[in-house]
DNA sequence: ATAATCCCTATAGTTAACTCTAGGTCAAGT
DNA sequence: ACTTGACCTAGAGTTAACTATAGGGATTAT
């Protein structure tokens, strides 16, 4: 089974300009094409793109990951070079939950905020929090 | 107390030039400046741009937040649109959460892939996996 | 009093990740 | 045969959020 890069683009909710982007990047160099050059994509090439996604979303930049898929092409030899990058991007997706969760508190401590507000028809009753109003 | 703006860039983890294009950008029209026009930060003014942090992580654009800051300076009879946003800036960090994790999710498996494709020398381990390589 | 160090503005440059346009090829339908 | 619509490449344009530079003023240390 082979998809057109239209029908990617559809299911990874991505436009094909990115798509080809991607492919300049050197992020999908085992895409197979045509002989007159259309893409063909096959079912692993698009988990390949789902792990891609996945990296992007922790913060990893595109020449990174393509230092990754490189990696991937060169085999059993750098096994443990993958390895310990996928330990990086736990370590840097921790530091974002950690860092989501504060700012959650934050914005959570505002909506209380507001609300009290809103309910006294004033900020004015904030005023001598001890905690200040931010 | 006041504070010049290479503490205050120090104190908050950015730059002098950040915070100048924060000022610039009107997101702090409360800074005050000696009469030789060098601004002078007060504790409260810090306190705000802790709050301009936060709703930067939860990935909201500056022109936003300067929308933000208006209302605030508009005083309460903004106090619904400003507990309207924080509502809808809760939404959106709870929809990042939800994202993050299902990264991490993935990333948790990779790491396992390599880790036993490591103690097994080779990535074939995985070849005949039913849930696949990726 | 002069050098160092901080501050200022205005404006130009940078970077990543697309996004779009122009100009062209190709396969299918009528 | 010809139109339609999806595909292609090369390259220009966009956007956000800084980042840096140039040129100049004010304050502090020697």
């Amino acid at each position: 089974m082979t998809y057109s890069i239209s029908e990617v683009a559809k299911e990874l909710n991505l436009t094909v300009y990115a798509l080809r982007y991607y492919d300049k990047e050197g992020l999908m160099p085992f895409v197979e094409r045509t002989p007159s050059g259309t893409r063909l994509f096959k079912d692993s090439d698009i988990d390949a793109l789902k792990i891609i996604q996945c990296l992007k979303s922790t913060g990893m930049p595109i020449k990174d990951i393509k230092g990754f898929i490189e990696w991937c092409s060169e085999g059993d030899s750098t096994l443990q070079q993958r390895y310990d990058m996928f330990l990086e991007r736990k370590a840097a997706v921790e530091a974002q939950l950690a860092e989501l969760n504060k700012t959650m508190a934050l914005i959570n401590h505002k909506c209380d905020y507001y609300m009290t507000a809103l309910n006294a028809g004033t900020e004015n009753i904030h005023k001598n929090d001890k905690i200040g109003n931010f």
